[in-house]
DNA sequence: GTTTGAACTTACCGTTCGGTAGGTAAATGC
DNA sequence: GCATTTACCTACCGAACGGTAAGTTCAAAC
């Protein structure tokens, strides 16, 4: 299968996965999408969980690339902290559907078999913890503060990506508009404060 | 149908959809765990989206009361919000539940008909960004602002709460039992660093 | 110019899904 | 004491599910 092919493919079954869920989602659904049969599908990934388990190491690759781009450009490792959480938080108010991708993940995978397909958060979740501790006043923050620290902020953002259709529904378009722009602000002196001890 | 019968459908029934959401149950197995037959439950709820609105809609009305309750106990408005976030807080961490089958709720009810069943938060929201209101330096914020901040806190707890599972496979016992140790601290000393400014 | 293998297809299969129809047995109302 | 309602049950139904089997088509390899 061509490269190119491949992540058509992947595009489409990651949209759909996003947006109704791995048991929400048929493999007939996402071949319909392509204009192709379900065993077309079948014929290139093997089988469903195959399928969606490709759509999450492509995600988990992107991921970590973009957080590597960020250590290199910038030695400051507080400021890297600090621009990758901002850069986070802008990409996820775009796009909104990997936020929803990932944790409809965090939701479903303690019950599929293969929990393997979601340790490769690990090393990720040790780089951020390894930049905690390279902002002054966290040098000697343990492990486990650290990590709190970065779930903390990463939950802020990622809370409020996967609830803006919801809120659409409860304000409407304008006022979320308006939510959406102070956000930006108001996470950034969020993160001075939270770094700031 | 008698109170406390209509309690224990609705416990097992919310259970199983917080655990595999909408589309990963059926009521034939909700039914099961209950030892009854789907056409029992199917008599009681009339269809599976109604027992899951039903769910819903008790869970929304625990919400509500304890927010009133906090509300009656303490005069003091920014103590009110700094209190009830460490309330849920802790309430979400011992039983992460209820904010697994939330999160399930943002990320579907978009694509469910009745989107009304989710609505019931706009109160509860309102509430909120009124309490944030009557901190010192947030008189003169906006609704967004103030809704900003709400949802960024309320993040940083949910997506910990909804994490632990998976955590739990990436960290082991033992490293997350740390991580919950030391995360209503952090939350704490975030929640102070937020409200002041 | 034949072989091979990838990219599909149609035709099925067994299972499970949500939901309906129609019944029974026990409690409740009058 | 009889009628009605409630709480279930068994027996189905059509549709959709994931997946298998067995081709067909077609381009590249040798």
């Amino acid at each position: 299968m061509a490269g190119d092919t491949r992540e058509k493919l992947l595009d489409t079954a990651e949209a759909l996965f996003a947006e109704r869920g791995f048991y929400g989602v048929s493999i007939a659904a996402i071949a319909d999408e392509l204009g192709l049969t379900k065993q077309a599908l079948l014929h290139h990934f093997g089988n469903k969980e195959k399928l969606y388990g490709a759509v999450l190491q492509r995600l988990s690759g992107d991921f970590e690339r973009e957080l590597a781009d960020i250590s290199a450009a910038e030695p400051d490792a507080s400021k890297q902290l600090k621009s990758y959480l901002l850069a986070r938080a802008a990409d996820v108010l775009a796009q909104t559907n990997r936020s929803q991708l990932l944790m409809r993940e965090l939701l479903d995978n303690k019950r599929r078999a293969e929990a393997a397909s979601t340790w490769y958060l690990k090393p990720y979740l040790e780089t951020l913890t390894g930049m905690v501790r390279a902002v002054p006043g966290w040098t000697h923050a343990d492990d486990a503060e650290a990590f709190a620290l970065i779930y903390q902020l990463l939950g802020a953002i990622t809370y409020f990506s996967v609830s803006q259709p919801t809120l659409t529904g409860i304000f409407g378009d304008e006022h979320l508009a308006s939510i959406r722009a102070s956000f930006p602000g108001q996470f950034e002196a969020l993160v001075d404060a939270a770094l700031r001890r």
